[in-house]
RNA sequence: GGUCGCGUAGCUCAGCUGGAUAGAGCAUCUGCCUUCUAAGCAGACGGUCACAGGUUCGAAUCCUGUCGCGAUCACCA
């Protein structure tokens, strides 16, 4: 029983016998610095059901703690507030019973799986910020769940076919010579990108020359021949078209190529993968099903509709007139695919940006109306755009941050100041590159999980991103100084410290510890990285405060001694693991 | 215009299901490296929590309205 539970307990029967009053629940929280106790009770909320002055209430339910609750010591009322304090040997038994836990707040896979969706990019140009927040969100909510005790299946369903990857075998075939990416040393993403680039340029200036002929804007861009020679070969593709088949392979092929190293560079993965070439017809059937049941319509043209407006929302196409899918119709369809591919899934999280919000509370809705009951653990894990001062990042335009330079550019920094420190002296150039990409990635990827999902970022590139204060480096340092006690502490510090006196900032780490799986559960269920990666700087911070005022391996007496690197090695393993489920690695020595 | 999201220090952000004097980092200023790594620590400065009402013992937090910013409202994906 959680020490919560036994005050609780002790509570309500304590307002029984004193005021003969049924309290329904105790609210707890930490209690302020400036204060003493360990640990809060609002007496305030209980006036609803105990008439009287809260001092008065608190102080007799205070003494009767003391007495009949082993770990409470004492207590003191201020205003509304009950702070109790409780004793050293609660905090350290719980430090003894943790210390030793290679994975101390990670649940063994218990609950019900879970597929996590991220990433699904197009194939016809390079991952940029934007994909790198999707990533990280995505991969962390996903170690995060793993955490909590989910199963967990990564996947993302790649965007291979449309008018989009036409455009750059268009403009591959029209404007290129055969280059490959290893006749040019380019990334595959990258070679197809630029094609891409290529295709807008030219289809821009077939609008301008159609608009100086006299024809409209808007007609321009529906007529520019090169327009409609992708779109031709689009049908090409559909039809099954041999030569266009192969070409289109073969640039795919390259782009995967450049995408699973980026990924490898990020550090993220996935456990399966799906493609929009495979799934793009799926759904059809479903729709037809629905159609039978009356969850769907069909309007006279012969296309199907979900009436959506009882919900407070309005119609929604699901089947083309005719009878083509629309990207609603597949989203349904690989949804039920997936089930069916991994039966024992029970939810899906979709890593999508917040302008699709509308999408999936429509998809949502119609998956429940179909009847599957796992359409109610789907969850939509809606992220704010990331934005440049300049405005919104447009590959067309060139105004993307793109995502391997980004990665290049922060272990590059790293190593500045890491060479400027001059702490590494003795690694060799490949370890020093190594551990500089550590450090970098450490930076970046901080700085992206820190924030609430919901929020937009504004991301400047010359105000380059911090490594002092709350960031991945200075977590990942202190880390690294831990390691550094660790080395110098070569004696036997495993056995249990029974009785020593815990200090204000020994105790307030220990109680920090304690909450890490509770933060692990919030952060499962909200989705949310941003709690884990506050968390862990909190952690940090009061570590950092102890390391300074004390000495550790010089304490006073052998027993103070054993517990203090005792305590730095568990807060050195909780970092680690915390950031782990950030996807950020942690350093040795920085 | 309808719907959804956001608005907290000069800047970037925390603030859980309402609770004590609203917290960090950056920037500016002051101290601290002959003792375990100064990417650090201690401190100063900095706020009408967009605005106005409401709910109550108590509101940054919940409700309503207003303003500002963004997204979305395709037989595109």
């Amino acid at each position: 029983m959680s020490l919560q539970d036994i005050l609780s307990n002790n509570i309500i029967k304590a307002v029984k016998e004193i005021f003969n009053a049924e309290l329904p629940s105790v609210e707890f929280q930490a209690t302020r610095k400036e204060f003493a106790g360990d640990i809060t009770v609002v007496v305030f909320s209980m006036l609803r059901v105990v008439k009287g002055n809260p001092v008065t209430i608190g102080e007799a339910i205070g003494d009767y703690l003391v007495e009949h609750v082993d770990e409470v010591t004492a207590f003191n009322v201020v205003k509304g507030f009950l702070n109790i304090e409780i004793k050293d040997s609660f905090y350290l038994n719980f430090f003894n019973s943790i210390k030793d836990e290679e994975n101390y707040g990670f649940e063994g896979a218990s609950s019900k799986a879970i597929m996590v969706e991220y990433s699904s990019p197009n194939t016809n140009k390079p991952l940029h910020l934007g994909h790198i927040r999707n990533n990280l969100l995505g991969y962390s909510v996903a170690e995060i769940l793993k955490a909590a005790g989910h199963p967990v299946y990564k996947t993302q369903i790649i965007n291979d076919r449309g008018i989009h990857i036409c455009k750059s075998m268009l403009a591959w075939q029209r404007f290129g010579n055969g280059e490959t990416p290893k006749s040019t040393g380019l990334k595959g993403d990258k070679l197809v990108g630029n094609y891409y680039v290529k295709f807008d340029k030219e289809y821009k200036a077939e609008i301008s020359d159609l608009v100086s002929q006299g024809v409209s804007e808007e007609d321009a861009k529906k007529q520019a021949p090169i327009l409609l020679a992708a779109q031709q070969m689009l049908q090409k593709w559909e039809a099954g078209d041999e030569k266009v088949v192969v070409l289109w392979k073969k640039m795919n092929g390259w782009v995967y190529e450049g995408f699973d190293v980026t990924y490898k560079n990020l550090g993220v993965n996935f456990d399966t993968l799906y493609y929009e070439s495979d799934t793009y017809l799926l759904g059809k059937e479903f729709v037809a099903e629905g159609l039978k049941s009356g969850v769907f319509f069909k309007k006279e043209d012969g296309s199907v509709w979900c009436d959506l407006t009882d919900e407070g929302l309005d119609e929604k196409i699901v089947l083309r007139a005719d009878g083509t899918a629309v990207y609603m119709t597949q989203d349904i369809g690989t949804a039920i695919q997936r089930v069916k591919d991994y039966p024992d899934i029970e939810g899906m999280v979709y890593t999508v940006g917040n302008e699709q919000d509308y999408h999936f509370k429509v998809l949502f809705l119609i998956l429940k109306k179909l009847g599957f009951d796992w359409a109610k653990n789907l969850f939509h894990l809606s992220y704010g755009m990331v934005d440049l001062p300049s405005g919104k990042m447009k590959s067309r335009e060139g105004t993307v941050v793109d995502a391997d330079d980004l990665i290049t550019e922060m272990a590059k920094t790293a190593g500045e100041i890491s060479e400027e420190l001059g702490k590494l002296d003795d690694y060799s150039e490949t370890e020093k590159q190594e551990l500089y990409k550590i450090i970098g990635l450490g930076a970046l990827k901080y700085y992206i999980l820190k924030v609430d999902p919901k929020k937009r970022i504004l991301f400047d590139p010359k105000e380059s991103i911090d490594f002092q204060g709350n960031t991945g480096p200075f977590i990942q340092y202190t880390y690294a100084r831990i390691q550094s006690i660790l080395r110098k502490a070569n004696f036997d510090y495993s056995q249990p410290i029974i009785s020593i006196e815990l200090d204000e900032k020994e105790k307030s780490l220990i109680k920090l510890l304690q909450s890490f799986p509770e933060v692990i559960q919030q952060a499962a269920q909200n989705h949310s990285p941003a709690l884990i990666a506050n968390y862990t700087y909190d952690l940090v911070k009061e570590f950092n405060s102890f390391y300074q005022n004390v000495s550790i391996l010089g304490a006073d007496n052998a027993d103070e001694k054993t517990f203090r690197v005792q305590l730095a090695s568990t807060v050195a393993n909780t970092i680690k693991n915390g950031f782990s489920l950030l996807g950020i690695q942690v350093p040795e020595r920085m």
